[in-house]
RNA sequence: GGCGAUGUAGCUCAGACGGUCAGAGCGGGCGUUUCAUAAGCGCUAGGUCAGUGGUUCGAAUCCACUCAUCGCCA
């Protein structure tokens, strides 16, 4: 069995981890997962990377020392694999001294084998920054040239450096492209990297002295190793590689082999280090390169661009929360986005899925079955294997799981999860199909109680096939549903594939056991409360209003753009990325303005809210049938709010809840206001509360 | 500016070698069962397959050009 090793990107600390990370880490753990149940022996690696000017700098802005700042912010991410159950054998830390002694280990071999020399580097640098950049990082403004960071002009400096003879590797390089399996997936990427080395690589530039927070080069200490020689050399040196003698790293003796796969998930932007650099380092040294370096795309969120603005982004932990575990968010993430292709992620497509997916078609299947006919009928127990089925109906249902057995493990096998969730479900429905065809409850009554059997065998069998194909994805649900039928977790082991192939493994004589819901559908108002905590207005996609002229701390409750995969960009700096909105006017259509309800209301009490010199409380009829409280920021303009009372206001009644000074209100007064005067808006004849305004 | 990719039903997308390729899932509409988490199941979508012009007996599928979007490079 061949071992397979996976790796994420190592992540850039300068972040919390977000939704981005997440997903990531979730492909490898689920890649690691399923080779797992195939019986290889799997390895999987993440970890974070730590150097690097951008860090010191965030360190020395909060005052601190840059290795207590990246040790009081790496521990978040060992923290997000754990919140979604990805089972990593190893977390590495670019500042770990097993990491730092291995980094230079592989400069002395580069030095050795004379791939590494000392010349003049000259180019753009920030002196604030302390840092060059490269032409494309500069941002232009007018005729100048001016750093992405300060907005400052570069100045021309050359210093001292250590170069790797990059130039060397263009032809193994080449060579490498075109070895099949593609060395890049998916293959539109390796053309890209294949047009990019073929105009050309330039000898690489790989230590700085004006670096301070990195590696040492050895017997050089005035330099220190290029960041990303430092932090690519991660993913061999957790194996205590690339550079050992014979029998002084078995690990990387084990993963890191020709017989062995070895694959790098990267983000799309960080492509060309992996698939250059990384492959011309480790040739230079010696040792093979990787299998594959599989690029994903960008995950957006509601189809928005991402943005770089800081605390833009959706962290993982909430949505493991609100479904009681990851696995949830684990489906969805693998099911929604083709890997390798760009996706999106909307709280409204994540509802959609578990809905109809999760809670109505396998949750539901699970139930009828396991929680209603077996005991109902079969007192519990697993009915006796039946022989070849010969009814087209259960003939029709083992070639549906075997299709989907194979066309998931295919799937999974080309790095494809999307694909293989596909193929489970098509047997989710054709169980859901079999039984309503089969129709156990009215052989029940008939008292056809042999073909009774056969068939709730059938049916149990099919959720046993599902289960283990759905293992890598969901393993708690899985689990789970493994459990209900009486089975144990199906561990993996070297050496044992555990995928289904065989129809009839399911044991007889057992019992199944008694279920809550696998994945219990939200009612409607469930649902809406659920959209409504992420900040999704329901019944619309439009954008929202905020409510009131509420405190701007908040962040913005339009579901915006994720960042990128948090890793090392090699290209784009910080500051670059934000887009501006035009200033001019938007236009609205009817349909848009149609969403907003606004309504009249009549104020039934109003009063000062405790504490706060700017908020009243409201509490009106807004024709719901009963009062709704309703904070308005208009206290210095009504220092007196008693006087509203009986008053019928303009409202918009269908903003989201939103809480301030510990109070929920639950929509928002309209009024004309520059600052200076403020105006409440009344109906100039008397309607009824919870009339329309149109 | 160079190279490349994409543009198929409201949405997300499948559609080697040109001739049951005009499809799936979701959403929408209609119907139906009752074992089940008001779930399931069945039927239904009449979309110039971006546009134009070619090649061909025949093109979503080949060629050219145009437009749009995107990626890599400069």
């Amino acid at each position: 069995m061949k071992p397979f090793y996976v790796t994420t990107p190592i992540y850039y600390v300068n972040d919390r981890p977000h939704i981005g990370h997440a997903y990531t880490t979730l492909a490898a753990d689920v890649l690691r997962r399923y080779h797992a149940l195939r019986g290889r022996p799997t390895r999987m690696l993440t970890g974070t990377d730590e150097h690097g000017s951008k860090l010191a700098r965030a360190a020395a802005a909060e005052g601190l020392e840059p290795r207590a700042f990246v040790d009081r912010v790496a521990p978040a991410f060992r923290r997000m694999c754990e919140q979604l159950d990805c089972g990593i054998d190893d977390f590495i830390r670019t500042t770990e001294p097993r990491h730092e002694e291995r980094v230079q280990a592989l400069w002395r071999r580069l030095e050795r084998d004379g791939d590494l020399y000392l010349g003049r580097y000259s180019g753009p640098y920030c002196v604030a920054c302390e840092s060059y950049y490269t032409d494309k990082e500069l941002v232009e403004e007018g005729r100048e040239r001016l750093c992405p960071v300060h907005r400052r002009p570069v100045e021309t400096l050359e210093q001292e450096s250590w170069f790797f003879r990059l130039s060397r590797y263009e032809g193994p390089l080449l060579a490498l492209y075109d070895r099949s399996p593609p060395f890049v997936q998916p293959e539109g990427r390796l053309n890209e990297v294949r047009a990019f080395v073929r105009e050309g690589l330039r000898d690489l530039s790989v230590s700085r002295t004006t670096e301070r927070w990195g590696i040492a080069v050895p017997d050089h200490p005035e330099h220190t190793i290029y960041v990303w020689l430092d932090a690519l050399t991660n993913y061999a040196s957790a194996l205590g590689g690339p550079i050992a003698a014979p029998g002084e790293a078995p690990l990387f003796e084990r993963f890191w082999t020709p017989s062995g796969e070895v694959v790098h998930l990267v983000g799309k932007d960080i492509l060309r280090f992996h698939a250059v650099y990384w492959p011309a380092f480790l040739m230079a040294a010696g040792v093979e390169p990787p299998t594959t370096i599989w690029a994903h795309g960008w995950l957006t969120v509601d189809g928005q661009k991402m943005s770089k603005s800081a605390g833009n982004f959706i962290p993982p932990g909430p949505l493991c929360d609100a479904f009681g575990g990851p696995d949830v968010l684990r489906y969805h993430l693998m099911r929604e986005v083709a890997f390798g292709q760009d996706g999106d992620f909307s709280h409204a497509s994540l509802v959609a899925r578990y809905q109809g997916e999760l809670a109505n078609g396998l949750g539901n299947l699970l139930q009828r079955v396991v929680a209603t006919l077996v005991p109902r009928h079969l007192g519990g127990r697993i009915p006796a294997r039946p022989g070849e089925p010969v009814d087209p109906a259960d003939r029709e249902l083992q070639a549906t799981a075997t299709r989907a057995a194979s066309e998931a493990a295919r799937a999974f096998d080309e790095t494809a999860p999307h694909r293989a969730l596909d193929a489970v479900w098509s047997l989710v429905g054709a169980a859901n199909r079999y039984v309503d065809l089969t129709a156990p409850w009215t052989l029940a009554r008939a008292g056809r109680d042999d073909r009774l059997r056969e068939v709730l065998y059938h049916a149990l069998e099919a959720l046993r096939w599902i289960g283990l194909m759905l293992w890598p994805v969901m393993p708690r649900k899985a689990t789970a549903l493994r459990a209900a039928l009486g089975l144990p977790p199906p561990w993996p082991t070297p050496g044992v594939d555990r995928w289904p192939a065989a129809w009839g493994g399911l044991a007889s004589g057992s019992s199944t056991r008694p279920v809550e819901p696998l994945f219990p559908r939200l009612d409607p108002a469930a649902e809406r409360a659920l959209l409504e905590r992420f900040g999704v207005q329901v019944a619309s996609s439009g954008p929202q209003s905020e409510p009131e002229r509420a405190p701007s701390a908040a962040p913005p409750q339009t579901p915006s753009a994720v960042q990128d995969t948090g890793t090392r960009s090699g290209t784009t700096p910080t500051a670059s990325a934000t887009g501006t909105t035009p200033d001019g006017p938007t236009l609205v259509s009817i349909d848009e303005f149609a969403r907003v309800d606004l309504r009249v209301a009549l104020v039934l009490a109003a009063e000062r809210v405790p504490r706060s010199d700017r908020l009243v409380r409201l509490e009106v009829d807004a024709g719901d049938g009963r009062p709704r409280q309703i904070l308005a920021g208009i206290a210095s303009h009504y220092p007196d709010p008693s006087v509203l009372v009986g008053r019928r206001l303009a409202i918009v009644a269908n903003l989201p809840p939103r809480k301030m000074m510990g109070l929920e209100s639950q929509g928002m007064v309209l009024a004309a206001g520059d600052g200076e005067r403020l105006a409440l808006l009344s109906p100039d004849r008397d309607v009824a509360p919870g009339t329309r305004i149109r």
